[in-house]
DNA sequence: TCATAGATTCACAACACTTTCAAGCAACAC
DNA sequence: GTGTTGCTTGAAAGTGTTGTGAATCTATGA
């Protein structure tokens, strides 16, 4: 499966450097944002499985980030608070987060909570399945882990599949060949950078030419 | 839309009264259980939207009841609890908790709590229905625990059984063998993932080529 | 306590996938 | 053009995963 981002809205830096740490060791991508805009900017343009916000943010408040967030669409949301009010809690919740942490917390509870909501996720998803549309024809169906063309299904090898689904998921992007290794192959992978070409060669060569996945001459690949 | 029903299974009739109070005057529908065995049969009969569930139950505790919960459906379960260590906040929520309270709290936060988890995602209530057709021929009753195969039972030893629930409810889901140990056999299970396949083969045995279940190489298991 | 069914582990064959390799080919720079 | 670099490709070697039967361990009930 390709690797998950979180991006975490937080002005504190040694706050964001632990959870950073933590929610890598769990395996997650973590992308830091030190106020409320460049956390909107990033969550609009890396697509992260959730937001870890800080209600007391400067500039662009944690209510404020929050609500936007549930006005242009349902990413999941953990806040995080030093308030310990009542009142600000269900101010939170009732705002759409979906769960909240107070400070000071352990880092590990962080991430038991940041799973909890995830699977909650996978729950949601099931019920309408979340499918990837590379074209018209290429269907990308993760929770199946399955890829239709035309209505056919074609069967992909793990790596395959999930080297598509990160393609897919960065629709437009040239992706260098490590960032294609850091996310599908994970950052300790040791080997080959040309280990990537074989397996765009299969994907191309399985989903045939309605693919339309250009190779990016001295960088790497992009998917649409 | 019919009213929503909420099972409270919390053996401290005060604390049980004030949730009814409150929950009703949301809207809901509240039904009340004593201990752990009467919340499970009530979960089973009366389907509700969330159940809460109190951790420091006699009989059938908390954990045990959410556990089971996680292997026979995808109900919210909103946890209540008097401690207040990490570890068992984070064992609650990797039970499957979408949420936790710690006591004393006041009625409105879980009020609060309660409509925070529904808002999240269409409830599938569905999920919770007694019989589940994983194909036109094979049924499986969670309430009677047996399969029939064209109409005639399939006698299963109750690991395949679980097995076979928890991959019901997640038809046309990849799942991986560690959701499928952490949902079958409890997240604190020590024990070789193989033991799964094991499992696995006994139901394509014994179901046979009816049984629309897929090996996800490198993944997991896929029913439908 | 023993008998029995069930659960888990083990070992190994069979298989599917992944990676490497080497040669040929295409793009780019000058 | 020509050299250089990077990409494609087919096949082979390497690695890891799964299926299976049998053995072992563990509950359960008579």
């Amino acid at each position: 499966m390709a690797e998950q981002s979180i991006v975490v809205v937080e002005d504190d830096s040694s706050i964001a450097d632990l959870l950073d740490m933590y929610l890598r060791e769990a395996g997650f991508r973590v992308l830091l944002a030190l106020d409320g805009e460049r956390g909107l900017q990033l969550i609009a343009t890396q697509r992260p499985v959730l937001a870890i916000v800080d209600i007391g943010l400067p500039g662009i408040d944690g209510f404020e980030v929050c609500r936007r967030l549930r006005v242009s669409g349902n990413l999941p949301v953990l806040i995080l608070t030093a308030r310990d009010g009542e009142f600000d809690r269900i101010l939170g919740l009732e705002l759409g987060a979906d769960d909240y942490v107070t400070k000071p917390f352990s880092p590990r509870e962080v991430v038991a909570r940041v799973k909890a909501i995830l699977r909650r996720g996978t729950v949601v998803t099931t019920a309408n399945a979340s499918v990837i549309e590379v074209t018209d024809e290429i269907l990308v169906d993760t929770n199946r882990r399955d890829v239709t063309v035309s209505g056919v299904g074609v069967p992909l090898a793990t790596k395959e599949f999930d080297l598509l689904v990160y393609l897919a998921d960065n629709p437009g992007v040239a992706l260098s060949r490590q960032q294609i290794l850091d996310a599908v192959w994970g950052v300790d992978w040791l080997g080959d950078d040309r280990t990537i070409d074989v397996h765009v060669r299969q994907l191309r060569r399985k989903l045939g030419d309605d693919l339309p996945l250009a190779t990016m001459w001295g960088v790497g690949y992009r998917l649409g």
